[in-house]
DNA sequence: CGTCGCCTTGAATCATGTCAACTACAGTGG
DNA sequence: CCACTGTAGTTGACATGATTCAAGGCGACG
């Protein structure tokens, strides 16, 4: 199997076990050719339509969601600068989500079949596009337990330490302040709740000196209290066939 | 690329876009080499452990779950014969959720170095796991936002029609009956509702003349409404890559 | 024939949702 | 500059779906 840069970019990547680096970004979208932009609001991906290619997000923040009847709408979960939007799709014909800007957004898209024609020539992208799904998985769990069996307390304090903890990975969180482009209605579709009683945890945390918000900026106060009222786990490890980048 | 008669076991398996097949099992499992029973209540994989294997379901189910502190409990989802167990496997160190048989179970294991080996031999063969990986992450979106956006009774209506659909799939339940053995608890532990509410809403589908009950054997009495209350979303649909199967 | 797991039911309670009103602020057009 | 509009946040009063507590039933099993 020969080196290219992407190869490396790509491994890179596994190496450090985070989201992908800007740096990293750079040489898969230069891989990919097209960068576009977004408004806040518009669809990236459509539920229920075909999928045409794969996103990798440069800038900015998106929701990837479901609507369900009644108007009523689930958030699964939030799509950060490094993000690959939707792995799944060289695997499922159409997805059962959408994914939506909530803030100007620049990403460049992998067309399907270059992608698909990628992954021919280097298995070892297909792998890394599993470990995305797979760490994507393992967060829906996360999400899932705390959804079904936590408080409104800890499933916001949960929310709130897995957005920073992913902030912080991709340097887009100084110490222990983040810019967090979402609305209460956001928060309340993501935990399960309704928009009131987010509120209504929100002013609580304030008055007990856990957080701190100005507009969109939160502050942790308690950092370590929060971590444990949110009973925080541990993000997805990856395992042997991609840790051992042997020949 | 050689065909071998696992190779098209997997093929097939991936033609009928449901769960594998008895005949597919056997193939799988010959490769496996090792067959193992458990007992009720049986841990397959633990949480946190190394996992050291993937297992296929022969016969039996189990439930695939996570604990919380308080005793709190989770449940992913239900894992049915013919169904992979744990194909993250060959992606993440240690897995974040166990899965115990809940009631005798027949599985076969494949390690994991014989399972990197085939899968360097055949990679279509990861395609066919990361395809297993993707529609449980299906699966669990719609778990997902059942839990967050749905009442009881909605959420207790999907639950069934999903089992039974996939019960129907490997003809485990002939019309619109089905052996169901899991205790309303787990109900509970899935629907992230309490053992008592899940019980009274039962009642109240039989009232309602949704459903009839015997013991562990659930009867619909009126599929279309049920699936109506539920908004029964379709399962996966597999993509191009594994669509065609050209050379 | 006692014990244990599972199911069932009623009454009281609680967490969260709903409704309604109000504030703050940003954008927009006159 | 103002009036107008819309979006997001805030708060109180009240309603309700779901939980908890408590008690009992029923079948399986040693």
């Amino acid at each position: 199997m020969t080196r290219s840069p992407v190869s490396s970019a790509a491994e890179r990547r596994l190496l450090s076990v985070t989201r992908l680096t800007a740096e990293e970004g750079v040489a898969l979208q230069a891989l990919a050719g097209k960068c576009q932009q977004a408004d806040t609001g518009n669809l990236i991906i459509e539920q229920g339509q075909p999928v045409t290619g794969m996103a990798l997000i440069e800038d900015g923040w998106a929701i990837r969601y479901r609507d369900l009847e009644n108007g009523r709408r689930q958030i699964m979960d939030f799509v950060l600068p490094g993000d690959l939007c939707d792995p799944c799709v060289l695997i499922a014909e159409r997805c059962d989500f959408s994914v939506a800007a909530i803030t100007p957004l620049t990403y460049s898209l992998i067309s399907l079949p270059r992608l698909m024609e990628l992954v021919q020539r280097m298995p070892r992208i297909a792998l890394l596009l599993w470990w995305e799904e797979a760490a994507e998985a393992d967060r829906l769990r996360s999400h899932l337990a705390a959804v079904g069996r936590m408080s409104a307390y800890e499933r916001i304090a949960q929310l709130l330490i897995e957005l920073w903890s992913r902030l912080t990975a991709i340097h887009r969180a100084t110490d222990h302040s983040f810019i967090c482009p979402i609305t209460q209605e956001m928060i309340a579709d993501a935990t399960g709740l309704s928009t009131i009683h987010v509120n209504r945890v929100l002013r609580r945390m304030e008055r007990e000196h856990l957080i701190r918000r100005e507009g969109k900026a939160y502050t942790f106060i308690d950092v370590a209290h929060l971590q444990q009222i949110a009973h925080a786990p541990m993000a997805l490890q990856p395992g042997r066939l991609l840790r051992n980048r042997g020949r």
